[in-house]
DNA sequence: TGTTCTTAGTCCAAGTCCTC
DNA sequence: GAGGACTTGGACTAAGAACA
């Protein structure tokens, strides 16, 4: 970012900018708040992202584990495909349970089969054979529900993060990395934070327009920021739209905290609610009330309308409707 | 993790519609 | 069915950069 802001300011082109008021007051609890908690946030990010990451590693792990109640025929059976021993057990636990004799041959279905065959020339009598095969019959069922819960494979598509442009720091940022690499070249053991220190008291101490200049250069930062970001969105299908929400959704499950989507400027606008609609018509009302009572109020007087004054409310709702379902065809189409 | 300030984004509060 | 989008603006908070 730097080196693209340096080339914006080393090749000379400045874009007529508006005077910014460097001089802004700044609430007190603002400061105060965030002097102590921007510390390391980036750092609590990554960190994050990195948990994530061995999170869904961790996931892969533990399926393999789950076979513990047929360790001895898994043992038996050569284990040099997973698939094969996999089907292997299900059939041997299925007839094996009963037929420990089975062990013995530990070679899989065949064996077992055998096993049944030799088992069933000493019959004597039809009831003893019906015996055996109800017998049979229970522990068949019961083990083959059981190889039907066992879990199966899921395919894990891994979504990748969209890379997205970044954004320019402040005036005050870029300042700050200009000084720390004056500093540094003065010093190179210079320490982060005692830069840092040293380039704040810089900066209090300059002039309204030497702050100008820096308010310039991020001016200019923030164009090219816009360009570059209006590129990149251009440059974006509403396949990868919707592949980066599902991951920033999974993001915000994981993290606990609420994620914002990201939004495709070339998508139609949803059409407004009737409610949404009367609220925009009324909200000069209520200019002097705080937001919070402003949205009260806003309710109060809709629930209280009469359904014939709210027809036409709706009757706009089913024009922009109408307008959202032609403008998503479109949409579609084009990227279809 | 340490430091700094500014900017941009989020939250609140309501009800309804729409998407996933 | 859950949650996002939509409206408003003040209050509040996260993100942005440098790097050992």
């Amino acid at each position: 970012m730097f080196r693209q802001l340096a080339q914006v300011i080393f090749n000379g082109v400045r874009v007529p900018l508006k005077p910014v008021n460097l001089l802004k007051p700044v609430n007190p609890t603002i400061i105060s708040t965030i002097h102590g908690k921007i510390p390391g946030h980036i750092p609590r990010q990554v960190g994050f992202l990195r948990q994530y990451a061995t999170a869904t590693v961790k996931k892969t792990k533990p399926i393999p584990k789950k076979k513990p109640a047929v360790r001895s025929t898994v043992k038996k059976v050569p284990a040099k495909t997973t698939k094969t021993t996999k089907g292997v057990k299900a059939k041997t636990t299925a007839k094996g349970v009963k037929a420990k004799t089975a062990k013995t041959t530990a070679k899989g279905v065949k064996s077992i089969k055998g096993v049944k065959s030799v088992k069933s020339k000493p019959k004597v009598t039809v009831k003893d054979v019906k015996k055996k095969k109800v017998i049979k019959a229970a522990p068949k069922k019961k083990i083959k529900a059981k190889v039907v819960a066992k879990p199966k494979p899921k395919p894990k598509p891994k979504i990748k993060k969209l890379e997205v442009p970044k954004k320019p720091g402040s005036p005050y940022v870029l300042y700050m990395i200009s000084h720390y690499r004056e500093a540094k070249a003065k010093n190179p053991n210079i320490k982060l934070g005692e830069a840092s220190k040293l380039g704040a008291e810089k900066w209090s101490a300059l002039s309204e327009n030497e702050k100008e200049i820096w308010n310039q250069r991020y001016q200019e930062a923030k164009a090219k920021y816009l360009i570059d970001f209006k590129k990149w969105h251009e440059s974006l299908t509403p396949e990868q739209y919707l592949l980066e929400n599902r991951r920033r959704r999974l993001l915000s499950k994981k993290k606990g905290k609420k994620v914002s989507l990201l939004k495709d400027p070339k998508a139609p606008k949803k059409p407004k609610s009737p409610y949404l609609l009367f609220l925009t018509s009324i909200m000069d009302d209520f200019r002097d009330l705080k937001v919070t009572e402003r949205s009260k109020e806003a309710a109060k007087r809709w629930n209280e309308l009469k359904p014939e004054d709210k027809k036409p409310y709706e009757e706009l709702y089913l024009k922009d409707q109408a307008r959202y379902k032609a403008e998503a065809e479109k949409y579609k189409k084009l990227y279809a």
